[in-house]
DNA sequence: CTCCTGATGAAAATCGTTTTCATTATAGGG
DNA sequence: CCCTATAATGAAAACGATTTTCATCAGGAG
């Protein structure tokens, strides 16, 4: 699992390792769907009961700045948290239950030259997600 | 200029035209770029001093409820508002001045397909989105 | 084991947004 | 053109999410 990954880095930048931090990040690193700070908390608090919500914040930013975890924009809200994609990927999320897979492959490089001809833009960068629905909510 | 269609058609949905509403309506609609309620707000003010944040929410709450603006998501925000693209088009924002330009004519379908048949979603919207510099900007 | 310092949770502060409410002003009917 | 019903307004209060403050606690180097 990637938890013990995610713990190694944040020792390895200084960051000890608590009770706290541990729940949290068992929670995210687990989840297959973007979670947000108080969905976090209620369920790191299985594992921790006297966790606090501040620091479920404060982990998830560290978490954040070490690219481990990233936010998901959707329709209902920008708030939530999932596990960062490595490399460059792109998001595909159900809109039944949320379930979160990246996907690779797509070569939109014809339409950025396209695009930067008729705009007069030069183009540095991209957001593509898509939005269905998976094989268990169909 | 579309401030007077905007106001036309809040006119044709039973509400009334105010001067309050007046005020916003006519800086969205001349705006380039995405603005904040609190930036609609301050420049609004400009043209009918005693106008008042609520009313600056209010109001584009309505203009989103009829599709004449929409909501823009950037990595430092998702409260900005912009007058909506007509049909299925996809937004150019300029990373330095925010101007937003809509671009169409993207062919999606066949990376579609081929992510639908890998991962066993049925692909149902998809957001693009694209960064770079204006002209001016660059 | 001890000590230093980073990390914690409770509480308060803050920020953006929404609700409440008394007052004002639009727009339709006389 | 004036009256009136009621939608719309802005100030203030309430609200919910996030951040800051601070006294206390605990990780981990030595
Ligand atoms: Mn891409
Ligand atoms: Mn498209
Ligand atoms: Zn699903
Ligand atoms: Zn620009």
């Amino acid at each position: 699992m990637s938890a013990e990954l995610w713990l190694q880095a944040l020792q390895e930048h200084g960051y000890r390792l608590t009770e706290s931090r541990r729940a949290v990040v068992e929670i995210v690193a687990a989840s297959s769907r973007a979670l947000t700070p108080l969905e976090v908390f209620d369920l790191a608090r299985a594992a921790h009961s006297d966790l606090g919500l501040v620091t479920v914040y404060r982990t998830l930013e560290k978490l954040e700045e070490l690219h481990l975890i990233q936010r998901v924009h959707q329709p209902g809200g920008c708030q939530a948290f999932l596990a960062a994609s490595q490399g460059h990927q792109h998001l595909l999320l159900c809109q039944h239950c949320g379930q979160a897979t990246f996907f690779e492959g797509d070569n939109l490089d014809q339409l950025f030259a396209t695009i930067a001809q008729k705009t007069g833009y030069v183009i540095k960068d991209h957001w593509l997600q898509l939005f269905g629905l998976c094989q268990n909510c169909q």
